[in-house]
DNA sequence: TAATAATTCTCATTATCTGAGAAATTATAG
DNA sequence: CTATAATTTCTCAGATAATGAGAATTATTA
């Protein structure tokens, strides 16, 4: 084991089921011998990436507020979820929440989100969170702002992995690119319906989507259209803040 | 140079004045050859730390908006800012912002905060945001929370960096534990006032405080005595919360 | 106070990192 | 489209740092 990936093993611990990890229990899972793991950790608490938590045990440190704030006063397409999307759910004529979502790698994460104050979900999206790759509006929504070639390879790389039918896949892409935005219900939480229109900004390498996620039950067709209308005015404004 | 703090050193520079940096620029500011950094910039965009971003710079990456998810959704202070703090500054009879603020090391962070829609400052306090050690209300309240020995080393080191007024600190603290908060006005920004109350919880080595922070020109009589109640019984809350 | 668990330390061995420059790749301009 | 420059990766021997087993130390608990 080498370089950052001696670090990055550990800290990836945190992020799985259990938030806490004492030294012995991290040893059996990485199979390593405790001196070893207690200097690294050790270091990692010193730079605030992990911190020590009474009972012999760690969690994940201080560090991660600083730069995550950083990177949100920073980056300007985090930004611009912060700018539109308050004023875009206040504009709903149902409970809502917006995300803003990019690809990054070979994943799709949320990187802004907003809610009207009636909406409830436990699967609300917000921002870090991951997206499936191939489900729902969201992350259709961003793999229809991809140049093909790297469409296809995504693709054909999750098919390997489970069966899809590209075949659905590839009309919905079609029709989302000619109507400019795309509905599906229930993909991601069977009582949750996503809208979701493509961001693309070719000059900063993004490839994203803005999405609106309601309860199917709250979604009458009225509320639809001005759902569909306002994802499509609020992805375009984006897509000019940006450039 | 060696382990983490040879990808720290890196990182920390995002930190600084610049959010994006060239390898060129970051070769002369951390002295190294540039074949050195490559590798470890490489190795960091690899996990997602940072991120290549068009122009031949990089900035901070996805990785930070994952793990510090992972914080939110799982420290339990944390997430006593998330529960107490939204309704706190919904009782507030004039524009507010609160902030629930610990000592790190020797720093004090905002770890959670919140604000009422008329609430506008550019200084306003947001999770992550490192706070001075010896000024405003809310680190006060942090080091009246603090053990006496701790306390007075921190004030030993501050005092040996800038000239403060030790004999008024004090007098101050005193009062502070006396009356169970502490007003301040203009020492962080000249035109807010910050109202603060000590949150202790030493089972787990947490020094905290819970700080209101309103325009000066807002605080009536009459409203600085309704925030100062807010202040210590929702203190008090999030004392018991956590226990 | 004794006993146990957690953490740091020591040191010889092993593996990794380093830096200079060459080579390859990518962007820019003519 | 080609030449030129800029960016990024690669190579390799020497320098440096990481490793792990167990001893030593320091909390914690009974």
């Amino acid at each position: 084991m080498s370089g950052f990936e001696r670090y990055h093993r550990i800290l990836r611990c945190f992020l799985q089921s259990e938030s806490q990890w004492s030294v012995k229990a991290l040893a059996e899972a990485l199979d390593l011998p405790a001196s070893t793991l207690y200097r690294r950790i050790r270091e990692l608490v010193q730079h605030r990436f992990l911190e020590s938590v009474g009972d012999s045990s760690y969690r994940l440190g201080p560090a991660f507020l600083e730069f995550e704030r950083r990177l949100r006063e920073s980056d300007p397409f985090i930004q611009s979820g912060g700018i539109f999307l308050p004023p875009l759910v206040r504009q709903s004529p149902i409970p809502i929440c917006a995300a803003l979502c990019r690809l990054q790698g070979n994943e799709v994460m949320c990187v802004a989100d907003a809610r009207t104050q009636g909406f409830e979900g436990s699967t609300a999206y917000e921002r870090g969170k991951l997206m499936p790759i191939l489900y729902g509006a969201t992350s259709k929504a961003v793999l229809a702002a991809l140049p093909l070639r790297r469409r296809d390879k995504i693709i054909a790389e999750a098919a390997a992995r489970t069966t899809i039918d590209v075949v659905h896949l590839t009309a919905q892409l079609r029709q989302l690119k000619k109507q400019g935005f795309l509905i599906t219900r229930g993909e991601v939480d069977a009582r949750l319906a996503g809208i979701a229109a493509s961001i693309t900004l070719p000059g900063d390498g993004i490839y994203a989507s803005l999405t609106l996620i309601a309860h199917q039950s709250d979604i009458t067709p009225a509320a639809e259209s001005r759902l569909a209308e306002l994802v499509m005015t609020h992805a375009s404004l984006i897509r000019q803040f940006m450039t």
